[in-house]
RNA sequence: GCGCCAAUAGCUCAGCUGGAUAGAGCAACGGCCUUCUAAGCCGUAGGUCAUGGGUUCGAGUCCCCUUUGGCGUACCA
């Protein structure tokens, strides 16, 4: 399976020792003393050392906690010295014992692999101090500093309310960029307004016909679903009336010359729509830098493909429509400009491309845009490149799939189409509804907020837990349902979290002059949470580097598993000694932290409460 | 037809980029609330990683064939 998104744009290298995570750092120094032994022992073997050291040492992680911390596979070594791994393992252990320079740890024989278990106290330590100094920017890095990185993503048409499939591009965009944003990178989210073209008149044609002058507020409707139900109109009306699409065209063409009833009609109902859209927006916490329209950047696009048509790069037909032969990437060729003079969606991306970086001359661009267009950008930026812009190589689409429902796609045919808005209103109320269930809207203080909080977690970590590449199924009943590996076990893992500290408040904060000794966090579970806290940075980078906020997903899951699991089964304010308590408050307020970290990384509100 | 992508438990998804016994959740069954919030915890059951071949010490992961599914291949966006 090759999921994995190339993304261009190339780290900083960060990788300088004094800015290592903790984690990576003790492990790249044990890699280092392995790699040592292990050329020395061929030296004195009469080995050629070039033959070692080219087989590079891979560093893993054990399956099981009692095997260590960090694994050396020796597979690869057994040629060069004609022993069998577990045997070379044995030996270079030895080895190694005797040097009085190793760091503190155990080393492990564990048949043919060379395990460590690392100094767990020390790491606890660090990464305790690491969490208390940067705080909410625990875990961000400067891998990406000094990049400019443009998100376009969204992209609505205004001609209806957003749906199911916005939401998922839009909690992608929105993931994506404040990942890379944590990876140090200068983002600036751009979202384009499809606000021109023959589907917007098909809503205004129909709007004028049929609407008797009907406004947001005379109808009490959304701006976007009240010129969205004219859409709808318009298909049936295109039934009845054979002539109502060459109507539309009409209009369209009326739009472009500059008619003023249609301008001022057109800006009415625009400006409906994306009043309608921006509080969808605001309800799921997604904001822009910037908006661009498609009406502002398609003479743009016009223009370069002319001027392309002068230098030579495309070519123009009988009829007069220009071209361009895609031959040199396989494809066939592709219309620029129509026969009439009029653009198409190609020619406006063209326009808003090159407007773009005059604006904001970006290191990347990245178009977060369904996989059904991967063919549409394919082609964009080889025409850029044939134009001339250097930075055309800088794109990227990523390409997310569809969202279909256990029925199969949705269709707006057969009414099957999951609104946005619908959506988020009935996930509220079933919160809401839970919230009552369970008698806590004291508790809670605001429930219509904490149910709208929780609405939104369940939203975002269900669309955002699945890889973006692949299709997923939006299946209604498990969205809705709240249990299991879902946005609101992660929620409720940080109430809990923020429960006991409260508590522990309350009680008078008994062991606040008490220092932090890493030592007595002796339980598996409290290793595995620590090394899952220290690796959280990691996990960060990667999410970025693969543009992959399933990523950050399932290492909260996995975060929350282990403490909901740990804080069961052991008593934190409880527990025996003042000392200990201090150790297992400090590891909770830790994974606090990190909760709330990755929390903002996928756009899961965090709760106090609830 | 051609191109791109996918296929892992009944269902929805992971699988650290080729390493140790393939993991979760849901659904099913069983256990745990005088003990830091039961939106929770524990256990049972569930797999020929679509099929066949190849690469090598080693394959769910890389390569090829086949099958099935999705998307694209518009002077729509």
């Amino acid at each position: 399976m090759k999921l994995v998104h190339s993304f261009r744009i190339v780290a900083n290298a960060s990788m300088m020792h004094w800015r290592m995570p903790m984690l990576e750092k003790i492990r790249s120094r044990w890699k280092l003393l392995v790699e040592r032994e292990l050329v020395a022992y061929a030296k004195e073997q009469g080995i050629s050392t070039k033959e070692v050291e080219s087989a590079s040492l891979v560093v893993q992680s054990p399956p099981k906690s009692e095997l260590g911390d960090i694994a050396f596979p020796f597979f690869s070594y057994a040629k060069s010295f004609r022993i069998a791994p577990p045997v070379l393992v044995q030996h270079i252990r030895i080895r190694m014992e005797k040097r009085d320079d190793l760091p503190n740890g155990m080393l492990l024989a564990a048949g043919p692999y060379l395990n460590v278990k690392i100094d767990m106290a020390a790491l606890a330590e660090a990464t305790a101090a690491a969490v208390e100094n940067h705080k909410e920017r625990y875990g961000h890095n400067d891998s990406l500093a000094h990049k400019r990185i443009m998100v376009e993503f969204s992209c609505p048409n205004t001609n209806k309310p957003l749906h199911l499939g916005h939401l998922r591009n839009d909690a992608i965009g929105q993931s994506v960029a404040a990942i890379l944003k944590a990876n140090g990178a200068d983002v600036r989210k751009v979202n384009l307004i499809n606000n021109r073209g023959v589907h917007i008149c098909k809503s205004m044609l129909a709007y004028q016909k049929f609407s008797q002058g009907e406004t947001p507020q005379s109808s009490g409707l959304k701006g976007d679903h009240l010129v969205g139900t004219y859409y709808v109109r318009f298909a049936q009306w295109e039934k009845e009336d054979p002539s109502a699409l060459d109507q539309a065209q009409a209009m369209l063409k009326a739009w472009e010359q500059g008619d003023e009833h249609i301008i001022e009609l057109w800006n009415k109902m625009n400006t409906w729509t994306i009043e309608g859209i921006e509080e969808t927006y605001k309800k799921t916490g997604i904001t822009f830098d910037q908006y661009y329209y498609e009406s502002d950047t398609y003479k743009l696009g016009k223009d370069k493909v002319l001027a392309g048509l002068d230098k030579g790069v495309f070519y123009r037909q009988e009829d007069g429509s220009i071209w361009i032969d895609l031959a040199e990437i396989a494809l066939d060729k592709k219309v620029l400009l129509r026969k009439d003079g009029t653009s198409l969606y190609l020619t406006q991306d063209i326009g808003t491309a090159i407007a773009r970086h005059e604006d904001w001359p970006f290191d990347s661009l990245i178009y977060v845009v369904a996989n059904e267009q991967s063919y549409h950008f394919k082609v964009l930026f080889y025409v850029l490149q044939k134009l001339g812009y250097e930075w055309a190589s800088d794109l990227h689409h990523l390409s997310y799939g569809m969202v279909n429902l256990p029925e199969g796609k949705m269709k707006s045919r057969e009414g099957t189409v999951v609104d946005a808005d619908d959506l988020i209103d009935e996930l509220s109320e079933m919160a809401l509804a839970e919230i009552k269930a369970k008698e806590r809207e004291e508790e809670v203080g605001d429930a219509q907020k904490t149910s709208s909080a929780i609405a939104l977690g369940a939203l975002h970590y269900y669309l955002l837990q699945v890889n973006p590449l692949k299709d997923m199924i939006f299946n209604p009943a498990d969205s809705l349902s709240f249990t299991g590996n879902t946005g609101p076990y992660l929620q409720y893992m940080g109430a809990r979290i923020c429960s006991m500290l409260r508590k522990y408040r309350e009680a008078g904060a008994i062991v606040d002059h008490i220092n932090f000794d890493g030592s007595l966090l002796v339980l598996e579970e409290e290793r595995a949470l620590v090394k899952l806290i220290a690796r959280f940075g990691e996990t960060v980078e990667k999410a970025a580097a693969e543009l992959d906020p399933s990523v950050i997903a399932s290492y909260l899951y996995e975060l929350s598993r282990l403490f909901s699991k740990y804080y069961h089964d052991h008593p934190v304010l409880k527990a025996p000694e003042p000392s200990l308590i201090k150790a297992r408050l400090t590891l909770s307020a830790m994974v606090l932290q990190v909760l709330r970290n990755a929390f903002s990384l996928i756009g899961i509100p965090f709760l106090e409460t609830m």
